[in-house]
DNA sequence: CTAGTTGCAAAGGATTTGCAACTGA
DNA sequence: TCAGTTGCAAATCCTTTGCAACTAG
């Protein structure tokens, strides 16, 4: 989904809510649109205040939070736990190998993986409404840590 | 594995590295294989002074990030995001469902799951260490929020 | 107008760290 | 003995919150 179309969305999602759109939430929003890597609520905080010096974290926190839950944003953790966000909607749900030596994320997608969780939820009387599976290891370019080196 | 075993391999573990057993060490690793539930850091703080009043929550920590290392215990989030740790070693692998409403962590394991994502990694020529697959929803017990109630 | 929003600064909560006193091997 | 360990308190890091001044609708 293009920026501008999030961002009719994110109008819509805000009225339904009695809530207003704003300069801040509107510039975050397309920030968030802008990138297609995973971001911290820092790094946007800091694009933020590129284009307006008197923004504030509170703000971009909320947002962020504002965001998730209107299906926006998803959130997951990196390799040292640290909350990254990245932008779905209209996009097909991923889930994330992260490299634990460059801290690269890469994204997949399994259907098969898909169908087998909803499968597995069912038969234990869960209501999923949403997953995250996270494989960590070493991508192709860095090599696992030897023995020696720990 | 019962604690007396897993004692004797922290303890190997530990010589392994020209690290010393100590009676707080001895005193966290018994009580993690003491209970079968998800534990906190500060929960199994709380049962460490318990025995011993003058026991610190630096050690705990300094204590659990061992465990993890050699394997004895893994991390995974809750519904908040908060780490709880669970003893693991010569316990087969699983994944978890965390309830939303709350907050149960359901334990489940899946043969096809785990062939799949091995699949997944080696696509990627990405060397898979570990991974962590958390579904979100509402256990049988526990009714979804309906609209009205956001 | 006025409920919702913001920035600020302070509070929060989990976890980590520096350090001097201890202790296991 | 002496490198490794501990408790303490302070420090960190990320995130949330109270509040008075603003602002969208």
């Amino acid at each position: 989904m293009r920026a501008a179309a999030a961002l009719k969305r994110f109008e819509s999602f805000l009225r339904e809510k009695n809530l207003r759109m704003t300069e801040q939430r509107k510039a975050i929003l397309l920030l968030a649109w802008d990138t297609h890597d995973h971001f911290s609520a820092d790094e946007i905080y800091a694009w933020v205040r590129d284009q307006d010096a008197s923004a504030s974290r509170a703000t971009v926190y909320r947002t962020l939070a504002l965001l998730v839950e209107g299906g926006f944003l998803a959130s997951l953790q990196d390799a040292r736990g640290m909350t990254l966000y990245e932008h779905i909607l209209g996009h097909s749900h991923h889930d994330h190998m992260v490299c634990l030596g460059c801290g690269k994320i890469l994204e997949f997608r399994n259907e098969a993986i898909e169908a087998l969780q909803e499968q597995v939820a069912s038969q234990h009387r869960f209501h999923m409404v949403r997953h995250e599976l996270r494989l960590e290891g070493y991508c192709a370019g860095c090599e696992p840590p030897t023995e020696t080196e720990v």
